[in-house]
RNA sequence: CGGAGAGUAGCGCAGCCUGGUCAGCGCGCAGCGUUCGGGACGCUGAGGUCGCCGGUUCGAAUCCGGCCUCUCCGACCA
């Protein structure tokens, strides 16, 4: 007897909407009894989710193994030694749980495992024979987010699916990276997830080429820009688009102008009666390489994520304490500008193409205007930093972008050699020379896939499972427990089902039958099975679908509902 | 980290301004009875250091100070 009876389980349901959660999928979560919070960003799965957890799990494992992928598992408690020699004790700073041990070495908790599989690697594989390799694991990380959020969407602990490859070529790496892609795009459509595949910024995990595979949702996170023709697709962080037209003015010569007290855009273009495209304003960031003053033009917003991709410096930092930035400047905050500055300067391709521009006059009180780039300032380089907007020229075809949010549920990267190098995983070529192994690495958020699933599947009532990675096919509320017939044939039904391989959750709770009617939908299971008087009198009993409400018959023995419910589930799965 | 808000029973909340039968309500929970196809009803009952520490006061959930935690917006982020 291995269905489940609800009066047994452990399965505690809501009425009330929770005030903590804000998003739908998070407050069906916790109403549906799938998750508890313990501490911010830190969740308990209650029996009833781990379910569905594992489900995930089994889809994300099926589909590695399919591409030959080697499960294992890494340790989550790593020495901090082995962080610093990739830089990322630093890099990844407070983001990561520090801890010491009784002897005072440190350790972090793995907020991801690339220090720790690169070092395996330079012990295990040391000739091209071994390559190439790709292992995985699935486990919990641990990243103390400035801001958890939305549940298990953000949260301090996840669940991971973490994989990582080695290669003696590039070649052989895009190989396994168009593998993976496709593995990953398999594994969501399984879980039944809407995917948007979009190019992605490499963060600190470094390397040259990223996909993020993002569940579109409203209410996620991330925002990705779209082409509606030619379907290019990236992360609004890094889309391009096509640099906008040049504001119409004439050339003219530089003048300082008198602007007391005006500092914004806006208190500008209010106050020398030019437009917004004309102005150009003037950041300072400082990173190891010093402070340099990034342009960008008064209508656009600088994408700081191109910034520091272009640069390739993750420490850079906007500097924005009024203070610092005339120490560095010498000029006050709000009137900046590039026009004599000794620092290097960096700029929007778009600032490049003003014919007269207004620029800050690095004297309080004062802006230039009729700033022509080249002639009056020099500029170190120019590239792309602005922030798209809904509309924009695709960068590839002109069509207008659309934006649109995303969950990221899985990201791949094209590593290259970053970790190798800084930790000596190399190999023995067929020539006999030393090469450091060429790297990917492959991350899925377990976790966030149960959230990003609700978040797309869910009605005003409740979840609304897909088959797949549903916690239970089946549920049936018995609306008379206490009547032996019913609660006899409830319970031949369940064990039918479930000798055919069909999980059912019987309802046996002493309850009325519109409590179990809304539990029922809350919790989303695919199909019910109401055993009820009014269609056992007919010698039937009634089988409702989640998804739509739609009712079927079916005679009221095991052969039948076990075929009937076959059917029914075949029909709903992907 | 900046801004805003909140911590009173498992959940959702009132009470606080104007200190003293204010330890309260709804849901949930336990017992009994009635009910039973779309979140039933009656009766009885259990359950709370009012986030923590300190102060003011004859007296503090209520006033003052400090701390902690949580949530939201922003910044940030595989």
């Amino acid at each position: 007897m291995a269905y489940v009876k609800w009066s047994r389980y452990l399965l505690p349901t809501w009425k009330e909407e929770p005030a903590e959660a804000e998003i739908p999928s998070h407050k069906l979560m916790l109403r549906a009894g799938l998750i508890r919070k313990v501490a911010s960003g830190i969740y308990e799965f209650l029996p009833f989710g781990y379910r569905a957890l594992r489900k995930v799990e089994r889809i994300v494992r099926e589909e590695m193994d399919s591409i030959g992928a080697l499960e294992m598992k890494l340790p989550v408690l790593q020495p901090e030694e082995l962080w610093r020699r990739t830089g990322r004790w630093e890099d990844f700073g407070p983001e990561m749980f520090k801890l010491t041990d009784r002897k005072g070495q440190g350790f972090a908790l793995g907020p991801t495992h690339e220090e720790i599989i690169t070092e395996l690697a330079s012990r295990e594989i040391s000739s091209w024979r071994d390559l190439p390799l790709t292992l995985y694991q699935i486990g919990e990380k641990y990243r103390d987010e400035i801001r958890p959020r939305f549940g298990v969407m953000r949260a301090r602990e996840f669940l991971m699916k973490d994989a990582y490859s080695f290669h003696t070529s590039w070649e052989s790496l895009e190989e396994t990276y168009n593998d993976m892609y496709k593995a990953y795009y398999r594994a969501f459509l399984r879980c039944g997830l809407k995917i948007k595949v979009v190019e992605a910024p490499t963060g600190v995990m470094g390397g040259n080429v990223s996909h993020e595979f993002m569940a579109v949702a409203e209410t996620g996170e991330d925002e990705i820009a779209l082409c509606s023709s030619c379907g290019y697709a990236a992360n609004r962080q890094i889309a391009h688009a096509r640099p906008p037209s040049p504001p119409r003015v004439e050339e003219r010569p530089l003048e300082l102008v008198e602007t007391p007290g005006v500092r914004t855009v806006e208190e500008l273009v209010e106050f020398l009666g030019v437009s917004p495209s004309q102005v150009v304003k003037t950041f300072i960031y400082v990173g190891r390489g010093g402070p340099m003053a990034v342009l960008v033009r008064g209508d656009h917003e600088l994408e700081e994520t191109k910034l520091l991709q272009a640069v390739g410096d993750p420490t850079l930092r906007r500097v924005d304490d009024p203070d610092e930035v005339e120490g560095i400047a010498g000029a006050p905050f709000g009137f900046l500008g590039p026009i004599g500055l000794r620092i290097p300067v960096l700029a929007d391709e778009a600032v490049r193409d003003i014919p007269a521009a207004v620029v800050g006059g690095n004297r309080e009180g004062y802006h230039y205007v009729g700033a022509k780039p080249g002639r009056d300032f020099a500029v170190e380089r120019y590239l792309d930093l602005r922030r798209v907007q809904e509309g924009d020229p695709c960068g590839h075809c002109g069509a207008p972008l659309r934006i649109r949010r995303g969950i990221e549920v899985g990201q791949i990267f094209q590593l290259g050699t970053k970790y190798s190098e800084a930790l000596g995983a190399t190999f023995l070529d067929r020539d006999g020379s030393e090469k450091p192994v060429i790297m990917g690495c492959y991350g899925i958020g377990v976790s966030r896939i149960l959230g990003a699933v609700i978040e797309q599947h869910h009605d005003d009532q409740g979840i609304i499972w897909p088959v797949e990675i549903a916690p239970f096919h089946v549920v049936i509320p018995v609306l008379r427990p206490d009547m032996g017939e019913q609660m006899e044939l409830s319970e031949r039904l369940a064990e039918a089902l479930d000798g055919a391989g069909m999980e059912a959750l019987l309802d046996d709770r002493d309850r009325s039958p519109g409590e179990k009617f809304h539990d029922a939908k809350l919790i989303g299971v695919p199909l019910m099975i109401v055993v009820g008087p009014r269609a056992l009198k007919r010698g039937e009993v009634e089988v409702e679908r989640r998804r739509d409400g739609a009712k079927t018959s079916l005679p009221a023995d095991p052969a039948s509902v076990v075929e009937g419910v076959r059917e029914l589930l075949r029909a709903e799965s992907i």
